[in-house]
DNA sequence: TGTAAAATAGCACGACCGGTCGTAACAATG
DNA sequence: CATTGTTACGACCGGTCGTGCTATTTTACA
């Protein structure tokens, strides 16, 4: 019992350490002293480095879904449903008390270039993510929101590309004009989806 | 003039190594080691961690200059240029002889929290990279190959979305068809630029 | 309340971190 | 030829890294 409420407190420390440093960022030796444990305590937790970055990209993913998934899911079906999680998603780590960025995005930065159980993990919440952005996508499609010849594949793939952008230039740059970017940026998307006329329909 | 070769190489073997673990992943210990140097040979070349990492930093971007700016600078001035560059932009780096992904991209997410002389030497090429785009976009409308209203910091915003969806999918999904959908992102983004009737004109 | 089990602390390890030291080979310059 | 500055070496600094092993404390339950 104890034992649940000490994981809770150092997922809590963890997180807010990943979300400003990155993977690497974090070390057993910071996280045990935020966290009031020592560095060996902590260790009885999760029994390797390994296993730590794992648990506490979960818990990033366990966090999404609470404030930026759930709540979208309240909005009607469709258009509206895709627009309100945008809503949530774009800038969520801060507005979800988090110091940092997104620990996802910056994680499929980080760890592009290696190999192992981590890359892995990500890779796997990473699809997660665009098999839901797809749902959703597809559920406007099929509501008639969007052009019904939509290529739901590329909308996520565009999106997403918002997203990272919009990252990079409200979290690096710290250019105030960033939300109204993404906005503007989705809005043409949308635009380019809805009317039949310039639509993006496959062949 | 050894000083100068020495440095040449530890410059070479320091940015595979950039391009491979980010910034903080090189060490001095490795680094020499890749270079046959030792750990305080190297120092003696640069005086600081910091100041090998904006070294770094400045060889990433004159690789790039070399190898996707000037390159492309020969195509005829407007679209056809912007196209030239963006062809060669979107996965300079393995392009380049580079083991990993773009060093400037993977340090907007790494640094995007920290604060300090590296920081601001990134945010600094970043934002001339960003003035290159915006002056040949600029130059695309002033000779009629986009619409006259377009939004030309807008469309380098939503370029360089496109720019960093291609390197997550790339290089971390590993997604075959991430070429195709960049392009296919680039030339609806052109399309919408480029047709009066569904501009994305400033009021 | 006694006791087994779980949670945490203490300590040590080898490796590596960025960085400094004194020193020596070498080049260029007076 | 003497002097000076650069380049490079090897040893070493205090620290931190991830990870074990062994106590000791704390908790949960009979």
């Amino acid at each position: 019992m104890k034992s649940h409420a000490t994981r809770i407190t150092l997922l809590h420390h963890g997180l807010r350490a990943l979300s400003v440093d990155g993977l690497s960022g974090v070390t057993l030796g910071r996280l045990a002293e935020a966290a009031n444990l020592s560095k060996s305590g902590l260790f009885a937790h999760f029994r390797s480095k390994e296993q730590l970055e794992v648990a506490l990209l979960d818990e990033a993913a366990r966090l999404a879904r609470a404030q930026v998934v759930e709540p979208a899911m309240v909005a009607p079906d469709g258009l509206p449903r895709l627009r309100a999680l945008v809503e949530r998603w774009l800038g969520w780590a801060p507005r979800a008390g988090l110091p940092g960025g997104c620990p996802v995005a910056a994680a499929l930065f980080e760890l592009d270039d290696s190999e192992g159980r981590v890359r892995e993990h990500v890779a796997m919440l990473e699809r997660e993510w665009r098999e839901l952005l797809r749902s959703l996508v597809a559920s406007a499609v099929a509501l008639g929101d969007l052009h019904p010849e939509t290529d739901v594949e590329q909308f996520v793939w565009e999106l997403c590309g918002i997203y990272l952008s919009h990252h990079a230039s409200a979290r690096f740059l710290r250019d105030p004009a960033a939300d109204a970017r993404a906005w503007h940026a989705f809005d043409a998307l949308l635009r380019r989806t809805a009317m039949p006329g310039t639509s993006d329909a496959v062949q």
